[in-house]
DNA sequence: TTGATCATGATAATCGTTATCATTTTCGGG
DNA sequence: CCCGAAAATGATAACGATTATCATGATCAA
């Protein structure tokens, strides 16, 4: 049952703060969650508004806020002016390598670079809290096309 | 006699397509050179302008912009929504890691993450041709002075 | 039911950056 | 030198993503 347990820690995480589990809070969710992509709000605001016509993009935008700090979402900088959000809830940290020609992109993760991070911020005197790594490059398909 | 090459390489980039040296963009250049600092071009505006009051802001975002094409400039995205540029000519590729209290930061590289970086993109059938990494964390300073 | 609190959607505002365009500067022949 | 094409400039408008504002609507607990 996708998103059943999604939906009780946001609501939690809501009623914690003395905030309410709304109709369209729970639509934004849902959508959000059945979509297996890196979302930019306007991305969301479409989908949900073949739905639901009354939505408005300042909720989506407030939600998608919501559901990083609740934890279930995760924002993701590809660095073309674009947040996007991602699944946090039952997924591991990772980073992102990006196709500069396609734009696709895939996830992927490298426990000795992980480490290698902690080592270094460590020997400057930083306690390390996070780091954001994005791998550009030209992909397979991309290579075949041409050159 | 800092920055004497790289305006010279500035004056042969502009003339390979057929643009003009001109004193505005010699005086972008000079301060940009003169000062090591990430530079936003708001801030490089408000240094020049002390100078030149009749020096326009559009004229530093196109010089930052001709700059990084010609190999003299390197952007920097720190993700909090402003641009910066730092100094590319005979300055090697590093990392930054970047103080979330105190917005200090340092620069980095480990080249052992390099290389594997290098290797997690073939791994994943991609040609690399770049990445950003930004570590955060919290620095001595900052640690000292609470928790 | 009823007021207090919270959420919503439309819209204005913000901020960094880019586009537009009239004006000025530059440059290479005459 | 002087000219006209080409390029550059600065003021300003426009842009796109995001955030703030605010009047209206929904929800809650007593
Ligand atoms: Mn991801
Ligand atoms: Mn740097
Ligand atoms: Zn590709
Ligand atoms: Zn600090």
């Amino acid at each position: 049952m996708t998103g059943k347990t999604e939906k009780d820690i946001f609501v939690r995480f809501l009623a914690d703060r003395g905030m309410r589990m709304t109709n369209q809070r729970g639509l934004i969710l849902d959508a959000f969650l059945r979509t297996e992509k890196h979302l930019s709000p306007e991305e969301l605001y479409g989908l949900i508004r073949r739905k639901d016509r009354s939505i408005g993009q300042a909720t989506v935008y407030r939600t998608l806020k919501l559901l990083s700090e609740a934890g279930l979402a995760r924002e993701v900088d590809f660095g073309d002016g674009v947040l996007r959000y991602e699944h946090s809830y039952g997924h591991e940290h990772h980073d992102h390598i990006i196709c500069e020609r396609c734009h696709r992109n895939m996830e992927v993760v490298d426990e000795r670079i992980e480490e290698l991070q902690e080592r270094l911020a460590k020997k400057y005197g930083f306690r390390l809290t996070g780091h954001k790594m994005y791998l550009y490059g030209i992909c397979r398909e991309c290579r075949k096309k041409q050159g």
